[in-house]
DNA sequence: AATATTTTCAACCGCGGACCA
DNA sequence: ATGGTCCGCGGTTGAAAATAT
């Protein structure tokens, strides 16, 4: 025969847990530890099945959790993390000590999947929303499979720099608008007027922030006009550099609270 | 102030792999 | 080898809190 059933559910209490019951778990778990979870309940006095006590230790009774918010270091690492194992999550808390798996699913799926959609990209992919539309072969059922194939360091790496690119191809339409209103002088000031009535808190005609332009070692990749601004016209460049630059840290994670705040009426038009 | 809607997150459910008799 | 249980995981739910109307 095999083991006895995990636990009888008939009679077992369910839903929230009370400060008593936790005071019981934690009690019995600080002082005897933990074998089998099945016997916890029984042993602590408790009506519950060791699969809920389990549950309330790992994700919120235990004194190593971390509580707070989760920082924008760690929701860039996760984004990473995400890009190289997909949805699992045990794996990518195991990167995060402290924070339980349950944490950063909920994370993921209530802020950060907005963020990046917001962006225009695929949470399941990390792609652009349209190159996945458009292109049957970039499904997102099988680039979620697929994503579970990835491994290696290797890949992992290659799935970062696919985000990476992700953000430099959102950077890259930014440069060609620059360009755009590049042809015109007029057009150029209306533009980084407009955009200073967007984002007055961004000083675009004085400097930009340097800080925020570097402090996010994911977000904020360098960036190059090289390849993208006629070169003739340099002090128009410098402006446009510095619009660029404040794009730049806008769409990084240190600046995007500011960019969704301020162009959230967009959001609302449609 | 009252109500409706949205967001958050703790907890549950069911599945699959590991383990045991 | 087989059948059954346990554990851990990821998906989902729903109550509470927060926000909008």
């Amino acid at each position: 025969m095999g083991r006895q059933p995990c636990c009888d559910k008939v009679g077992l209490k369910r839903g929230p847990w009370s400060i008593e019951e936790d005071h019981k778990l934690t009690d019995f778990i600080v002082n005897n530890g933990i074998h089998c979870w099945r016997m916890v309940p029984k042993l602590a006095g408790l009506l519950r099945c060791g699969k809920s006590c389990r549950l309330r230790w790992i994700n919120y009774l235990r004194p190593d959790v971390k509580r707070g918010a989760l920082s924008e270091m760690e929701e860039n690492q996760i984004i990473q993390l995400h890009a190289c194992f997909g949805n699992r999550w045990s794996k990518i808390a195991s990167h995060f000590p402290g924070r339980t798996d349950n944490e950063i699913k909920n994370h993921w799926n209530t802020k950060i999947k907005k963020r990046l959609k917001i962006l225009g990209l695929d949470p399941v992919t990390h792609k652009p929303i349209e190159e996945t539309e458009t292109n049957p072969e970039l499904d997102s059922s099988i680039e979620q499979e697929e994503s579970l194939e990835v491994t290696s360091m290797k890949d992992c790496r290659h799935a970062q720099c696919e985000v990476q690119v992700t953000i430099d191809e959102k950077q890259n339409e930014v440069n060609k608008i620059m360009v755009t209103s590049n042809e015109s002088t007029d057009h150029h000031d209306d533009l980084l007027h407009n955009y200073e009535m967007l984002c007055p808190s961004l000083d675009v005609g004085l400097g930009v922030n340097q800080e925020t332009n570097t402090s996010n070692s994911y977000y904020s990749p360098t960036f190059s006009l090289e390849n993208s601004i006629n070169p003739s016209s340099m002090g128009t460049q410098d402006s446009i550099q510095q619009w660029v630059d404040s794009v730049d840290s806008m769409l990084s994670w240190d600046g995007f609270n500011q960019l969704e705040d301020e162009l959230f009426f967009l959001d609302n038009s449609h």
